[in-house]
RNA sequence: GGGCCGUUAGCUCAGUUAGGUAGAGCAGCGGACUUUUAAUCCGUUGGCCACAGGUUCGAUUCCUGUACGGCCCA
């Protein structure tokens, strides 16, 4: 394809010169026994005298990242898991003919270098090699060192090249990792069980969302790509599993742009016998567990905005909210034609099957939503948006459900399950007739789900986070894409 | 889905004001150089100007469409 490249063909020339050599360009491992860090960490505080009367020889592997070249010697630096060290190799310490080698190896190529450490006229730590070998050749050139990869399509396409180039692109992986783990080992600590559920399913529900359809030809059934793991879930706290929790991929058919991918990954938990509020407590204790432990403090700067994770956080209706925040009246909240003539004058679509709740739930997008700069939770959601949220005691119109909100995005969404398998056929009865008057987002019928429920699900609260969106402001990453490895695109022609 | 903007060397970018088939830095290549770190110095190669049409004597430049991307809105 690019074959006709300069530079590939001029590194493809090298290989064979180096082939002739007898020098082999994808030799099979190297046995490297120190790292980056570590060599910081070990020898990092020795001055240079102490350094010189060290003997200790170590063998460090890398990709050659960047190179200085004198006649008779060269700088390198390699880049490794932990980081970047400096080697310097000079042609009487390897040999003439290792040094013939090494003036064939170029930037990208991954190379082991044996050495003993020593500190250069302006003080840096670096490997002096006594040998040098190829582990293996790389044809193709990288990016600059100076600007580096800034185009954002080769950064989400080639993101091998990114993370080559890019130190920080690491950083904010290895962040994610962090935060799951972290996760991870708080509901363990709570006596929580980690499980998997179906990605596949035979009725996607748990969440309001268009589904990917695929088909599987053995059973000869249409599947779809879950929406969310929460029927599932459920379906565990019934069969008495009691705390679970579900950290995996879901799948929506929607549009893609600075918060969304089709595929993304959410953290469900499930407590028997807690409640909504229970959940509530529960989030702050999370969030404050991960903010402090992987940040060191409460609070953090989110694209140039500071956010204070100290407890307790405002709990607001949506109501109030509405009218506090959002500066709507009170009477336009009661009344559904006042709501949605509100809602046109904003520009928000309002369709003629939405109710009232709905309509407030869309206003509070548009004039609260990007508001909600410290964690905040909104409780009080309309029973109609709310399938799957046990009734309000005071208020049947709404739920005992709330929405946390932090840098102005919404993070998590939980709620008092609703356990009443007769109110359960109800609600989804309401969204079927939805679905049929054209919403192509409402629920499906589940009848499995309430024959669960008809066995007994014990009162519960439950709860969804979304995991990147957490990463992108423990990261301060403006985009989604920034923090899923490979995030998708639209496949180019060749 | 709509609007605006972008696509020029491997990378980062100029150039197009008012049409006359392209330039820099880095990387590459050749040479000098055994403590550099954006190494330095001398020399030098490299382009289907995203793709397809149109206008024109002539298009990277103007027009239309397509692809991909970015940002904003829905």
């Amino acid at each position: 394809m690019e074959s006709n490249n300069p530079i590939i063909e001029e590194r493809r020339k090298k290989a064979q010169t180096l082939k002739e050599m007898g020098v082999s360009l994808y030799p099979a491992g190297y046995d490297p026994d120190l790292t980056a860090a570590e060599a910081v960490d070990r020898f990092g505080e020795m001055d240079a005298g102490a350094l010189e009367a060290n003997p200790e020889t170590h063998r460090m592997a890398g990709r050659i990242v960047s190179r200085r070249d004198f006649g008779k010697a060269s700088f390198v630096h390699i880049k490794d898991r932990s980081g970047r060290i400096q080697a310097y190799i000079r042609k009487d310490k390897v040999g003439e003919e290792a040094f013939q080698a090494f003036k064939l190896m170029d930037i990208g190529d991954i190379v082991g270098i044996r050495g003993t450490f020593f500190r250069t006229r302006t003080n840096e730590l670096t490997l002096l090699a006594d040998e040098v070998r190829l582990l293996t050749k790389s044809l193709r050139p990288l990016p600059e060192k100076w600007h580096g990869l800034t185009d954002k399509e080769t950064r989400y396409r080639q993101r091998y090249v990114d993370l080559i180039v890019n130190d920080d692109v690491q950083k904010v992986f290895v962040m994610r990792s962090r935060i799951v783990q972290r996760i991870r080992e708080f509901f363990i600590r709570r006596d929580f069980l980690e499980v998997e559920t179906p990605m596949m399913q035979p009725i996607p529900g748990g969440a309001t969302a268009r589904p990917f359809k695929t088909y599987h030809n053995a059973l000869g059934m249409e599947l779809y790509l879950r929406v969310a793991p929460e029927l599932y879930l459920k379906r565990l706290v019934v069969g008495g599993l009691e705390r679970v929790f579900e950290i995996n991929r879901n799948f929506r058919n929607e549009g893609v742009d600075l918060k969304h991918n089709p595929e993304f990954t959410m953290l469900e938990f499930y407590m028997a016998y807690a409640t909504y509020e229970q959940m509530m407590a529960l989030s702050e204790e999370l969030f404050l567990d991960l903010v402090t432990d992987l940040l060191g403090t409460s609070r953090l700067e989110y694209q140039g905005r500071s956010i204070d994770f100290s407890p307790p956080w405002p709990r607001i209706p949506l109501r109030g909210a509405l009218q506090e925040i959002g500066g709507v009246e009170e009477g336009i909240l009661r009344d559904r034609q006042a709501a949605a003539d509100l809602a046109r004058e904003l520009e928000i679509p309002v369709s003629g099957r939405d109710g009232l709740g709905k309509i407030m739930t869309k206003l509070f997008d548009h004039l609260v939503e990007p508001r909600l700069n410290n964690p905040t939770f909104i409780t009080g959601y309309p029973t109609e948006t709310s399938p799957l949220s046990r009734k309000s005691d005071e208020d049947p119109s709404t739920t005992d459900r709330f929405e946390l909100f932090i840098g102005g995005k919404e993070i998590a969404n939980g709620f008092t399950e609703l356990n009443d398998p007769d109110d359960q056929r109800q609600r989804f009865q309401r969204q079927v007739d939805l679905r049929e008057a054209g919403d192509r987002e409402a629920q499906f019928m589940d009848e499995d789900y309430i024959k669960s429920l008809e066995y007994g699900l014990p009162p519960t609260g439950g709860e969804g986070i979304g995991i990147d969106r957490v990463v992108m402001l423990l990261t301060d990453s403006p985009s989604i894409r920034d923090v899923i490895f490979f995030p998708h695109m639209r496949t180019k022609g060749e």
